[in-house]
DNA sequence: CAGCCATATCTTTTT
DNA sequence: GATATGGCTG
């Protein structure tokens, strides 16, 4: 008992000795949450004598459940293992492959992942003959999405929008997106949540066995719930009533997904005798940091007032830094962090660049290539979503559920087999016309006039599907004996591209993950395997710990921390975003906002926000001017940095280099959006900012004044030169190419081979 | 039917 | 600028 209080503040003991009712704990970003769930879930057991079996932990990711088990098992020992730690969507999987057949599904329903979704809604416009061009799948989905997230099945949506003549065509199209789900014996994962509350609404007996069942629920990041997860979570607890939320309402960023954010809110109305604890001590970040956050998050109005403190020092000030152009952003930060590497003793996975949109990872990329920085992307593109593991896995799903006709139409063709877009058309209205699946119309093609030609592929095609339903070896020897049944990888061994060579990798990991879940399952099925896949983020299986810098976008980040945090793209229109300012929708900027807030709260000792005056947006050049958010952290808490002298106010034009901005009071700028909205302060605050120093701080990259390059001349290696670099070791300049004062040179090193580096970042001595 | 070139589109996205 | 889709041609 004393261990499992060991260690914890007033607060956190409070909310682990809570008995019996409601809890909501108002956890501020970094306030030690999950150790607070991990140790109540263990007294619960040590102390009050609960089953393991009677608690469920629910979270979003699988990654957090994870965690969490993990943590609970050291907490717990062995017994562990019989609670129930899983996301929304799996403990939702595992009630309905139980008892969907109440609802008139077969229990080896799919689930459809957004590319499933995306084709079926694809031929839903077609068959409603709607311009492809007019409507996209994605505005449809959406609509359906955010219904099925507020527990809207059809009738009840057209119900709804009945006087609304302008929804008539949605009402319809979800209505047979339905329909078609059904008939493929699929769901979507909306439906996972929305099907499993509507059982438990009609199956009285099936809602008792999980109550009784699941006599204490804790949820995981509360504020990020729906409005069909709350119902979920309402149903479950009714009867028992140990319902245990935690979640940060700043932290909030999901109402783009459905996310209700008044579950959180309202969650003391609506749970009567609730008990509030707020856990406000921050164990991560400095003062400093803590304190930005807590300025910036100020200025939203629908919030519940908290204070985060720590007693961590004050730490070093928030850096700001303005660039002259995105690519000189991401080649300072590069430097910055290879500086801080050499000279600090830290390691790659200290730091992290966070972004608003996938689509600004590349620059970094690209310069942390360039300086030799290891670095992993996390979330831009899911394993999952590569075309040839979509198109295996598509072959495992028809193994497994032959009414999957979006499934069954993606590998009809693949590898070509003849069968073309005309004649799956026509089987297509076959089995429309016959009410029979894609599949089973395929062995009637030769009764289908206009098939003739395709006909030897179909037969070829359902012959194979038939063997490998008689497959029964091992799910292993099932997913090789695709891949050489198909040719699949032959046919890419034969391209000889890199990107062959690398699909040929995709598919030998994809045969890992396989392996790995028949090892790791006690009782592995072709469905089970199905259902991790289709559960189961990339981000999921990322190692944190390796050494390796990580880039993800500001949603991505939410649940980790790091040492150094930069917030790149500090400006109005990147972030926050366009939409946010452009409609002038307070709503949606108090959610950039919190995303900000997030965003800051990762850093544990060093965040450095970076922007840019010109960058290159979907091909074009923008000017934005320096984020809102920016401003609203108070200027003592700010260093502010130089960056490049802007190349407009050069007027010679090899003149490169660094300069302090104090001499010009900032930068200068013009903004596409500074006639639509007036910032809070129409000064630059940093325009007479006592802290402006030259370079990235008294730790600067050496951009200024480090390496061989100085600010006026050429570095004094040229080509055919032997140099030597601190990390590469010795090699040959084969290449210098001119970017403005700053030199790329391309050094064949003996041990690295040809690479490219930055004059001004890379410490290259001649020989 | 399949491969190639032209055009459109471009927040965030735990599952 | 990069990617995905659509239309055209072989």
């Amino acid at each position: 008992m004393s261990d499992l209080l060991y260690g914890l503040n007033d607060n956190q003991r409070d909310a682990v000795l809570h008995g019996d009712g409601p809890l909501l704990l108002l956890a501020g970003a970094g306030s030690g949450k999950t150790r607070v769930i991990t140790h109540r879930i263990a007294y619960l057991i040590a102390e009050r004598g609960i089953s393991p079996y009677q608690i469920l932990a629910l979270t979003f990711t699988n990654k957090a459940a994870g965690e969490m088990r993990e943590r609970v098992d050291n907490l717990v020992g062995e017994s562990a293992d019989k609670i129930w730690v899983s996301t929304f969507h799996s403990t939702c999987v595992k009630i309905l492959r139980r008892y969907i057949d109440r609802l008139g599904y077969e229990r080896d329903f799919s689930i459809y992942d957004s590319d499933d979704q995306k084709a079926l809604m694809k031929e839903i416009i077609k068959s409603f003959e709607l311009d492809p061009k007019k409507f996209k799948e994605r505005t449809f989905l959406n609509v359906i999405s955010s219904a099925k997230d507020e527990m809207l099945f059809p009738e009840d949506f057209a119900r709804e929008n009945e006087s609304d003549y302008n929804m008539k065509r949605y009402i319809e199209i979800y209505t047979e997106y339905q329909k078609r789900l059904r008939s493929n014996n699929a769901l979507d994962f909306d439906d996972l949540i929305m099907l499993t509350v509507k059982l438990f609404r009609e199956e009285a007996d099936v809602l008792d066995y999980y109550q009784e069942r699941f006599r204490y629920i804790m949820v995981d990041e509360y504020q990020d719930t729906n409005t069909a997860q709350f119902q979920l979570l309402a149903l479950l607890s009714s009867k028992y009533k140990n319902l245990c939320v935690v979640g940060d309402d700043d932290q909030s960023i999901y109402k783009f997904r459905g996310a209700n954010i008044h579950n959180i809110l309202n969650f003391e109305k609506v749970f009567p005798n609730t008990t509030t604890i707020r856990l406000e001590q921050n164990y991560r970040s400095t003062k400093n940091i803590l304190a930005a956050a807590s300025e910036v998050i100020k200025n939203n109005n629908e919030r519940k007032e908290k204070t985060l403190w720590t007693e961590a020092g004050e730490g070093d000030p928030i850096i700001y830094a303005r660039l002259d152009t995105d690519y000189e952003e991401a080649q300072t930060i590069a430097g910055d962090i290879r500086k801080k590497v050499r000279d600090e003793g830290a390691s790659y996975s200290d730091f992290a660049v966070l972004y608003r949109t996938n689509a600004q990872s590349r620059i970094f990329e690209e310069k942390l290539v360039y300086e030799g920085i290891p670095y992993r992307i996390i979330g831009a593109i899911n394993f999952y979503s590569r075309k040839e593991i979509k198109d295996l896995i598509c072959y495992l799903k028809v193994v497994n559920n032959g009414s999957d006709d979006i499934a069954v139409k993606r590998i009809i063709n693949v590898p070509k087999r003849g069968v073309g877009a005309t004649s799956i058309e026509k089987i297509s209205r076959f089995a429309t016309m016959n009410d029979i699946s894609f599949y089973d119309a395929l062995s009637h093609a030769a009764e289908i006039p206009g098939t003739g030609r395709s006909l030897k592929g179909i037969n070829d095609f359902l012959e194979l599907i038939d063997s490998l339903r008689y497959d029964e070896l091992s799910l292993e020897s099932l997913i090789r004996d695709i891949i050489d049944r198909t040719g699949y990888q032959k046919e890419l061994e034969a391209e000889e591209t890199p990107e062959a060579e690398a699909r040929i990798e995709n598919i030998e990991s994809l045969i890992d993950k396989v392996v790995k879940y028949e090892e790791e399952t006690d009782e592995p099925t072709l469905s089970g395997l199905l259902e991790d896949i289709a559960l189961v983020a990339d981000i999921d299986t990322v190692d944190m710990d390796s050494d390796q810098v990580k880039l993800m976008t500001l949603h991505g980040a939410k649940g980790l921390e790091f040492p150094y945090v930069y917030m790149v793209g500090m400006e109005d229109g990147v972030f926050p975003g366009g939409s946010a300012i452009f409609m002038d929708d307070e709503e949606e900027l108090e959610e950039e906002r919190r995303l900000c807030y997030v965003g800051i709260t990762r850093a544990k000792k060093l965040l450095t926000l970076t922007g840019a005056n010109q960058r290159m947006r979907n091909g074009k050049t923008e000017f934005n001017r320096p984020s809102r958010f920016i401003h609203e952290i108070p200027r003592y808490l700010i260093k502010q940095v130089s960056g490049a002298m802007p190349k407009k106010q050069s007027f010679s034009a090899d003149e490169g280099g660094w300069y302090t901005p104090s001499a010009s009071g900032g930068s200068t700028y013009s903004s596409t959006a500074a006639r639509k909205s007036t910032p809070k302060n129409k000064n630059n605050i940093f325009s007479n900012n006592p802290y402006i120093t030259k370079g990235m701080g008294n730790t600067s990259s050496g951009s200024s004044s480090s390496g061989s390059a100085s600010d006026t001349g050429k570095p004094d290696y040229a080509v055919g030169d032997t140099v030597s670099h601190v990390k590469f070791g010795e090699g040959t300049v084969t290449g210098m190419v001119d970017k403005g004062g700053n030199y790329e040179v391309t050094v064949d090193f003996e041990d690295f081979g040809p690479r490219k580096l930055l004059s001004s970042f890379a410490k290259l001595e001649k020989i």
